[in-house]
RNA sequence: GACCCCAUCGUCUAGUGGCCUAGGACUCCGGGUUUUCAUCCCGGCAACAGGGGUUCGAGUCCCCUUGGGGUCGCCA
């Protein structure tokens, strides 16, 4: 059979970052096995989930390249289905109702009383648990209710499904046996009868672990005790997520459930749930957490949380891929720059990690800048100038000099918000680094050779070899060391100490800014050694 | 607190009993190319959490401790 995997996220007008890397991962997977990936909106939140919400999901898969087969499944439209499945449940007594009947019933998934026939579901242990006398031990139709003793000698509640005490013997303080399950189980499920008991001491059963093999984890168990019984609908008649999640894996046919670490422990009672609906359980994998810089879990108030917030910052769709893909999975051997094909042929869950990793913010931003610098010079530009766009400078800009700007910044480009430093190409007269003017050009020298190089620029054809002649000329006139003069026109020109090269950027910026520039810094930031 | 899972440089990771003197990448620090910066190239710092076993041999297997994570809803 060919595999079935999905991403089923619940939108909520941001995709979160964890989120995503677990559709990533579901696509690389399901690619790489020439399966199905497919997209089920896990809307029924009413409040949170707004048409905008959804498109913002839609428009971050399609931003990342995850396209999903099939048309996407939208959980509110199955409401029929989940509630058919619940109706089911309560006819062959795999359910039941709860609650008060004026506010409404919730209708309650019994963890099967066959479970311990189950392939899933094996011997473990016989076990013996003293109860804490001050709380009654009550056993009826939703479970055993009992209190064992804390190491501290206080009560503590615990409720077991009925099958997970199968074979439950209780006795009293005297060793007298007060109850057993085998004899009272027919009147329990059928007749609807409890026991209580404020006398019982001890309790005995045999355990059994209800077990699968996760993809990632390798075989997890949990004993059949520690499970209650759960809701799957509530007494409002919606649908709980865990009737809700499985009725539509179930329809979707999805054979296997790629998701985060936090769902573990529901896919025991998943499991279950599928037995008694008389399907077989899918294969599961569960993904190590992401963690934010800190090394915490990301909470919204991170920042850079959402995939939103790295697309407005300029990282490029395929560096984002790329690294998710590598946090928490690697190839096996050293290559970490991949292709989106490399990646699929790449790609297995036996390869990913057990622990949480963490998000280390420089390396994708290292990443991102590998794949700028390998953007073709007209894709970076048209990215580049969206970025514009957004600065104050960006509006009714030359294009031509933006593609020359752009030719020149691409290498030193990280992120394309990087752009906002390019202020000073397309200003009349750029924002001056005050720290630098100091240091730079209140030399008297200084303000003697910039002169000078202001003087020929008027007469030279402006390009960057005769630029950099006149340069030299001028030094040598004053008697300035080669080269000593292009950090002081750095800074008369472009207001800052870092860019690109001083001749690629006066020739960039045309005679006519140049010299302006040059005035200007010469008459009012070139003042002799007078501060003060 | 209970139950479950996990543990290699600061971070992402390679490593599946001898090939490990523990490899790669990011960061950081040197050096080279260069008119500054960036790119690029070369080099360096830096880890098997601790303690017991098993074995001729352990980062690799087992146990304990410690640390981290997850889960304990009519949330998803």
């Amino acid at each position: 059979m060919s595999i079935r995997a999905r991403f089923a996220p619940s939108p909520t007008g941001q995709v979160h970052i964890g989120n995503i890397r677990v559709a990533i991962f579901n696509w690389l997977f399901a690619r790489h096995e020439n399966g199905r990936f497919l997209l089920r909106i896990e809307d029924t939140d009413r409040e949170r989930c707004t048409p905008e919400a959804i498109a913002t999901l839609l428009d971050s898969m399609h931003w990342l390249g995850l396209d999903y087969d099939e048309e996407a499944l939208y959980q509110s439209t199955q409401f029929d289905r989940q509630h058919a499945l619940a109706e089911w449940l309560l006819e062959q007594g795999y359910a039941y109702r709860s609650g008060e009947e004026s506010q409404g019933t919730a209708i309650v998934f019994r963890i099967p009383w066959e479970a311990r026939s189950y392939d899933c579901v094996h011997y473990s242990e016989q076990v013996d648990v003293q109860l804490h006398a001050d709380e009654p031990l009550v056993i009826d139709a939703t479970g055993v209710n009992y209190a064992h003793i804390s190491r501290k000698g206080k009560p503590v509640k615990e409720k077991s499904c009925l099958v997970g005490m199968a074979d439950l013997a209780v006795y009293d303080t005297d060793g007298g046996c007060l109850f057993y399950m085998p004899d009272a189980i027919d009147e329990i499920l059928e007749g609807g009868k409890s026991f209580s008991f404020d006398n019982a001491a001890r309790l005995s059963f045999s355990r059994h672990n209800v077990s699968y093999n996760d993809i990632i984890k390798g075989t997890l168990s949990k004993p059949l005790d520690s499970l209650k019984d759960m809701v799957i609908v509530r007494s409002d008649g919606s649908p709980v997520f865990h009737l809700a999640n499985v009725s539509d894996d179930i329809t979707q046919e999805i054979t296997h459930i790629i998701r985060g670490d936090d769902h573990v422990e529901n896919t025991y009672r998943h499991i279950l749930l599928y037995k008694a609906l008389q399907y077989d359980p899918p294969r599961y994998a569960h993904l190590p957490m992401i963690v934010n810089a800190q090394g915490k879990p990301y909470s919204k108030r991170d920042g850079d949380a959402f995939v939103g917030d790295f697309r407005s910052k300029g990282y490029l769709p395929e560096a984002l891929f790329n690294y998710l893909s590598l946090l928490g999975w690697s190839p096996g051997d050293d290559r970490e720059k991949m292709s989106r094909g490399e990646l699929v042929e790449a790609f297995t869950l036996d390869r990913v990690q057990h622990t949480p990793a963490q998000v280390d913010l420089r390396k994708l931003e290292h990443l991102n800048g590998q794949y700028i610098a390998e953007l073709n010079v007209q894709d970076f530009v048209s990215q580049a100038r969206e970025f514009a766009d957004e600065q104050p400078w960006g509006d009714n800009i030359d294009e031509k000099q933006f593609q020359r700007v752009a030719e020149l910044m691409q290498t030193r480009t990280k992120k394309l918000v990087d752009v906002e430093s390019w202020a000073h190409f397309f200003r009349d007269i750029p924002e001056y680094d005050q720290q630098a003017c100091r240091k730079m050009l209140t030399n008297a020298e200084t303000r003697q050779a910039l002169s000078r190089v202001r003087e020929k620029f008027q007469t030279i054809s402006f390009e960057e070899g005769e630029i950099e002649q006149a340069i030299h000329a001028a030094t040598e006139e004053v008697g300035i060391k080669q080269g000593k003069l292009n950090q002081p026109l750095r800074v008369a020109v472009t207001g800052r100490t870092v860019g690109a090269g001083i001749y690629e950027t006066l020739a960039v910026l045309g005679r006519e800014a140049a010299c302006r520039r040059l005035d200007y810094a010469i008459n009012n930031l070139c003042g002799e050694d007078d501060d003060e």
